[in-house]
DNA sequence: ATACACAATGTAAACGATTACATTATGGTC
DNA sequence: GACCATAATGTAATCGTTTACATTGTGTAT
């Protein structure tokens, strides 16, 4: 007996099994499941009667058995640092395109930049819930416990390259734009620099700050021209960074920042103390966020193709489920600069 | 027989069942069960034996045939128009927060700002995929097939309310918020006035355009003192507004943004064109984004409190689980206005 | 010692799909 | 019309848990 809800209409949470449609479509359950499942190996009368019954009670196969029998999830996992970040949201996007496409969804491991966070993630993973995991973190530290690296799933880094790891890896090229960066600031004729650090020890930090050296070093600029300043990911640092830059007898005319929302701070900051960007200082983020080109003087920026990014991650991913993988691979995206007016070259005669 | 990975370490992918447990710890399937979901029923003893053999063999639970058998799969289902907005970037934080704690994960229902997608995820939701949905979308519209509404499924609104929805709706107090936003433009002693639209018929922008009218009514302001921008809730929209106020002869010199990224882009444009914010025109963002008080000048903006909306509306989701929910309620929470330096009085003689 | 309440465990039936294998229907060839 | 290959469908096992119910064990009151 197909129960209705009270309204007349078929009744919610999927009371409606496959049974159920067998018996008003009068085949057996395989009929039904190869109807929905592969509609072409059935007869066309079938396959018509299967459908109406289908539609008729608005049934949905259950997922929890189908995914218990077919042992797959259509759930990929992705994890990363901080979902508040609107740097991955950005990332995010163009992973759900790609997984939405292959009949995919995606479970959100938010780690809130807290390591422990991801015991919790590994068992998902470990569960069977998830046939796929996308790394947005670059910092997978090997724990007691067994983590990602050995679940044997199909896996993928995107972001921040994680060091030792057998999957396919989409990351912009850091050092490339650094290096970038480093002949930018020369061709302007700069010859103090300044450096604001990411995350100590991550690896786009370390990636960027390596390159911008190497350019440097290429020009023949002294390690002593460089001042270094530690930092995080945020708008904060920016403005950290920007007191020390201010306590300097002689300041650096050229700074580098690991990313867009410290350089904005920066420039708010300078900016503040009475100084002018880019003439008396000038300033290079990296990201291309949106409001790079909102703010006064419009930034310039390494921009990093982020949509891209989680495209191709996913699509890698995918391929690794699909395919068995063709495995560890690195996959380096250009992140090109977007010039704008907090350029210039130095103030004349400092 | 307890197949062992090359590595000699326990199998990935759980191929360990809970009958490996079982027989490794020489107790039934059901014992196995009961010690992992409700230590205290069993005695000491069989509780180490069970969770000895957990700890050597790796073994976590199958999540799908859990979930079959249990009918309830420990996720939610977060609905929102765009990932990639920041905006819900930091209110999934406050979710996520909340949802965790309580031993829930979310699966994330990314519209792309289309609504034909929401289809795919009233289908996952029939499937018994996920034990609750959270709608961060003030539009649902009733399509050709059932939608949210219907499912039967415990539910809750957040950010912004869906009309007609029977379920706890939590939102910031728009209304409230822009009453104060024209007070203020009125204590300044403004007397011409703009109102940058969000979405139209977004839910939030129409509230808020409510309120502001309403505000200025009181203070006896004309209708005709009041010039409308239809918009977007993007900076492409401040643009846009901003390019329409400059082409005015008689310039509204106090504009109200239904969003602090249509503020931000105002007044970049208008700066760019020559103007002086605040002194040639006065401008009150919406929502209260970090970047707000990293601009030059600092907006002043109706901080929304997201991680809370995030929170309190994860929380009154998780009340309608389990306690089979208080239902249909409306929680409005305080939108305080941050003031900053894109506010002051008109120029004099103007 | 016996009976009895109650705690601890075991047995086996669900949960709702997929799918290997068995069976029946269909159509083409001689 | 008989035969056979092949297409279409049916039967029933299976995925790995949870849990209702049955059974056994333990301690206490009589």
């Amino acid at each position: 007996m197909n129960k209705a809800a009270p309204n007349g209409r078929p009744r919610a949470r999927s009371s409606v099994t496959i049974q159920h449609i067998a018996a008003r479509a009068g085949v057996s359950t395989a009929t039904v499941s190869r109807t929905l499942a592969n509609p072409d190996v059935v007869t066309a009368k079938t396959r018509e009667r299967v459908l109406r019954a289908v539609a008729e009670t608005g049934y949905t196969p259950n997922v929890a058995a189908r995914n218990l029998r077919a042992r797959r999830s259509m759930m990929i996992l992705v994890v990363l640092p901080n979902v508040a970040n609107p740097f991955f949201a950005q990332v995010l996007r163009g992973v759900d395109d790609e997984l939405v496409t292959a009949g995919y969804d995606m479970i959100i491991g938010n780690l809130d930049n807290l390591v422990a966070r991801e015991a919790r993630y590994v068992r998902l993973a470990q569960a069977g819930q998830v046939d796929g995991v996308l790394l947005m973190t670059g910092r997978i530290p090997k724990g007691d416990t067994r983590n990602m690296d050995d679940l044997g799933l199909p896996m993928a880094a995107v972001c921040a390259a994680v060091p030792g790891l057998a999957a396919p890896q989409i990351v912009a090229d850091d050092r490339g734009a650094s290096i970038a960066v480093a002949k930018h600031f020369i061709g302007l004729g700069h010859q103090r620099f300044g450096y604001v650090s990411g995350l100590q020890g991550n690896v786009n930090d370390v990636q960027r700050y390596a390159g911008f050296l190497e350019g440097l070093d290429a020009a023949g600029v002294p390690r002593e021209a460089v001042t270094y300043w530690p930092g995080d990911f945020n708008l904060r640092a920016g403005v950290e960074a920007a007191r020390a830059f201010l306590t300097l007898a002689e300041r650096p005319t050229a700074v580098y920042a690991a990313c867009d929302e410290i350089a904005i701070a920066f420039i708010k900051t300078v900016s503040d103390a009475g100084l002018e960007v880019p003439k008396d200082v000038s300033i290079i983020g990296f990201d291309g966020i949106e409001f790079a080109e909102f703010i006064s003087p419009t930034l310039t920026t390494m921009r990093q193709p982020r949509y891209e990014l989680g495209r191709a991650s996913a699509r890698a991913l995918l391929e690794e489920i699909q395919d068995g993988g063709t495995g560890e691979r690195l996959i380096e995206l250009p992140a090109p600069m977007v010039v704008g007016d907090s350029t210039a070259p130095p103030r004349p005669g400092r």
